[in-house]
RNA sequence: CGGGCCGGUCAGGCGGCCGCUCCGGCUCACGCCGGAGAGGAAAGUCCGCACUUCACAGAGCGCGGUAGCGGGUAACACCCGUCGCCCGAAUCGGCUUACGCCGGCAAGGGCCGGAACAGGGGCACAGUGACGAUGCCCGCGCUCCCACCUCGGGAGCGCGGGAGUGAAACGGCUAACCUCUACCGGAAGCAAGGCCAAGUCGGGACGCCACCAGGCUGCUCGCCCAGUCCCAGGUAGGCUGCACGAGGCCGGCGGCAACGCCGGUCCCAGAUAGAUGGCCGCCCACGACAGAAUGCGGCUUAUCGACCGGUCCGACGC
RNA sequence: CGGGGAGUGGCGCAGCCUGGCAGCGCGCGGCGUUUGGGACGCCGAGGUCGCGAGUUCAAAUCUCGCCUCCCCGA
């Protein structure tokens, strides 16, 4: 996942929370609105409450690969910031994929509807 | 062979597919190719420096720090050597019926380890007495007084002793109490600091000739300066600082060592919601603590294991 | 990343600087008072002083090292 497809700036993080379309599955909670950018833009928070630095960034890095894998499908000008839940830090690589896959769904048919 | 102790190195490996950051080259561009990519503690922020800003950087007092001696270093509370004190197994010696107790010996480990006749302060409880005592108790001797049949009582002086209490009793302890001596220390910190862009651009207080604002801070002096402070409101972007350094490796020389000098060789993370990941296969003793954020030297703390080296004691063999 | 502060009964705090007894308020338990409750009065229980070392005869207090929590700074 690379610089186009981050979600950098802090305000454009703090209006995607506020305003964004919100999904909540078991590990993730989804926050998603339309960017200027071309690309989809991603962020990802991860607190103090999840641990030391090692844990905060290896779940970080799980939760990226999971919508990295996912990036093609992704439409144009979408900003998403997913949000850990508690449990996000012991769910399987699996479980994190198909969570991304159930909120893009969601965002289609709200967004054509 | 048995036991004790010390030091150092590494931090799973190989292969495949899909991805991330930086640098270099090519390309109008999408992009492609090549190279590099977390730690011994990156951690805690406990010390020491570099660097930057703060009257164009000064003085005195105060305050803080360090502490045998010598050396190393940019510097240190770190490291090395050494002196002193303490700890330190079996075997050994002594005692004991035995359990066991006492004493001494190694490698090694630990120590904020200057000064208590420069001064001030403190030493609870217990105890006659606790920082001082020519004082308290007991015994003996001498003198005097009271009483006198005898036993006796009191005062003074001299000599001797004081169990026990307690950490400590005419001799100490405490400077991790103040203090003294020697040496060191200006303060704040990369969210420091510099440049650019965007943006709101109201109100109040003090000051603008010399003290009376502020700036170097706790105080005094000196110096600088035309602004300083508070409330409300706005911004939360970019570049730089920022990675060639007290640098790594190899060899030689000096030194007991820490370390230094010389020569050769290498370029070795640089993110900014923050780069090392995901999936699969094989091997093994089955993988701990843990993720750079200006850089470096230490200390402390966390840590599954693997390997290497050194040293001392005892027993046996030659 | 950097700077600062605090851990003491169940809760909120004092004591620490200047070392020897851990105390205050609320709460809790029992008794009294009341028809009952509250309020009030009397009595009482409850603390490894965050953890570990060191200095001292003696440490909540002094020194050093850790742990947890809180606050501030572009």
């Amino acid at each position: 996942m690379n610089r186009r497809n981050r979600l950098r700036r802090a305000a454009d993080i703090a209006r995607v929370r506020s305003r964004g379309a919100k999904v909540v599955t078991r590990p993730l909670v989804f926050f998603m609105a339309p960017g200027q950018s071309e690309a989809p833009r991603v962020a990802v928070p991860v607190s103090r409450r999840f641990g030391s630095a090692v844990r905060r960034n290896r779940l970080r890095r799980r939760i990226r690969e999971a919508l990295r894998c996912q990036l093609p499908d992704l439409p144009a000008a979408l900003d998403i910031v997913a949000l850990p839940r508690q449990r996000a830090a012991l769910a399987a690589s699996e479980e994190l994929a198909a969570a991304v896959r159930h909120a893009l769904r969601r965002s289609q048919a709200r967004l054509a509807g």
